[in-house]
DNA sequence: TACAATTTAATTGTTGACAATTTAATTGTA
DNA sequence: TACAATTAAATTGTCAACAATTAAATTGTA
């Protein structure tokens, strides 16, 4: 029923898009992405800007190689989001005195403050995702289980 | 423990990169795609006309504002796409003759031939995401709730 | 110490994603 | 029929993602 060479409308199973479980994870991903703009843009934050002030709200102080560790970015990503939260007053740069290969990314009082601000954000959105707990854990251990084997 | 106000570094739960749905999600999205490099190169094609063109291999003939609700995409990233693919010689872009509105995109027979040999990338692809049938049907299952409520 | 190797960000170039607008064709209706 | 409304695709502009390369600082080692 699911071989390679059987075949509906002359096209086998393991080529049909609903098949696929990439196909579901990229659309999956990019409609959760969608929900957040309406949610961010109040703070003139798009996604990427704001995980990345997530992990900033965690570690005050970080460089450019461990944030994209974080965010699975590298610095061609980074370095334009980064110079937009600088523009924005969220974040400060500046090269670390003792390597000065290392850029450190720092919140502003203005970018600190931002999270008091923002909690209702993941509320709404955890609103808008309709799974249970249990189905959530499920998905959140399924997930972790590809993108650690994948790395 | 997982409560808004509870916090661990001064951070609400809510707010941790790790305790959110949408990252992992949109890791594990980035990072599957990114699999799928090495494998559609000898191709020459990239993740998204990959996926367009698993569209044509089940319908021949397509406009692409069905192309954009069957991919989620619309037709600001599908031209592009759809021009790349007709430069490969995969596919071709004719108005239709009953509603010159309608672009209809058609397969080329090289681009129907192409299918044959494909059928190793999406093999290739399941072995390396390492799930058991019963996880794989299960992630498909939790991802096709998210996309179909977020709609 | 001198200089090769490594490390870190930034830059460049290509592709993708999407909002907003534009252009052209078709449909609805006064 | 005339013309307003709608529809489909393309265009424009912005941001994102990433490979490949570059520039600069640091580290390792002959």
């Amino acid at each position: 029923m699911k071989s390679r060479d059987k075949k509906t409308n002359d096209v086998p199973d393991c080529l049909k898009l609903d098949n696929q479980l990439c196909f579901p994870l990229y659309a999956c991903a990019k409609a959760v992405t969608h929900r957040y703009r309406p949610l961010l843009d109040p703070f003139d934050l798009t996604y990427t800007q704001y995980i990345t002030m997530m992990v900033l709200w965690e570690k005050k102080a970080i460089n450019v190689k461990e944030l994209g560790e974080k965010l699975y970015l590298d610095s061609g990503t980074l370095t334009p989001v980064l110079k937009k939260l600088e523009s924005k007053h969220y974040i400060s740069r500046h090269r670390s005195e003792q390597d000065e290969r290392n850029l450190i990314v720092k919140l502003t009082e203005e970018g600190a403050a931002l999270k008091e601000k923002i909690v209702t954000v993941p509320e709404q959105m955890s609103c808008c995702i309709d799974l249970t707990r249990e189905e959530a854990v499920e998905l959140h251990k399924l997930l972790h289980k590809i993108i650690t084997t994948m790395k």
